[in-house]
DNA sequence: GTTTGACTTAGAGTGTGCTCTAAGTCCTAT
DNA sequence: ATAGGACTTAGAGCACACTCTAAGTCAAAC
């Protein structure tokens, strides 16, 4: 499949596709008469890369992550390793997430609290 | 209290504070001889943004916020309708985040289960 | 009263992750 | 065989949120 296509099914752009090839997120794609050529298994490690990007881990991280895997089995502790760590910091996210919407839940109520107070004043009037 | 005093009870740099009064973030700071002078409400102003950042809200929408909040009482609906919506975003967010983990929570155990694979066979060498 | 460190300003520079441009080549349909 | 669109490259530009610099003023301690 060529770089259009790829684009379309994996929802990146054909732009950030080559920006990540350059950049030694996607391995080189082999061309045909110039063009990228793309086969399936690129669209499986391009929806991993997406959840990586959900949890925010950073480029330099995925692209870490990206040459281990090109090494193959000697690196599965490693990749592990490293999974488990961005496992490790995005609980914590989802922990501070959670604490923050229990402040947002209370500030709203607050208003709510506040709002119906003018409503009774002006009724009064 | 000076800048200083308040970065350090803050955790927000000096140059960011001088930042956020720049980009109208935090209300233009009176000041004593030349040099800016906070109140302890800035502290829990500066808490509650602490709070919008942890949640990703972009400086942009806080400083609506803060344009709405100095506006007083007649803003009190539209600041809860914010809040109301990034509450939805961050909820959003939170449970992509919970997906993406258990993503994540599969892929490390596919790990676990291939490293058992090798070891196994390396003990039958 | 002088040193030392915190403060002031405007504006330049940085890191991350794209996003777009220019100039040109290739493919597909008619 | 030619028009139109998709593709190629290297590199410039952008948005966000800081972060730092330069050159100078001010204040608290000794």
């Amino acid at each position: 499949m060529k770089i259009g296509e790829l684009s379309q099914k994996s929802g990146f752009s054909a732009h950030t596709l080559r920006y990540y090839e350059k950049i030694g997120l996607l391995p080189r794609a082999g061309r045909s008469s110039g063009q990228r050529d793309y086969g399936a298994e690129t669209l499986i490690w391009l929806a991993f890369i997406a959840r990586l990007k959900a949890t925010n881990m950073p480029l330099a991280e995925m692209i870490a992550y990206a040459r281990l895997r090109a090494k193959g089995a000697p690196t599965l502790a490693a990749r592990r390793d490293l999974l488990a760590a961005h496992r490790k910091r995005v609980k914590a996210q989802v922990a501070l997430l959670q604490e923050s919407l229990a402040v947002l839940d209370k500030k709203i109520s607050t208003y709510a609290a506040e709002l119906r107070k003018i409503k009774t004043h002006e009724s009064e009037k």
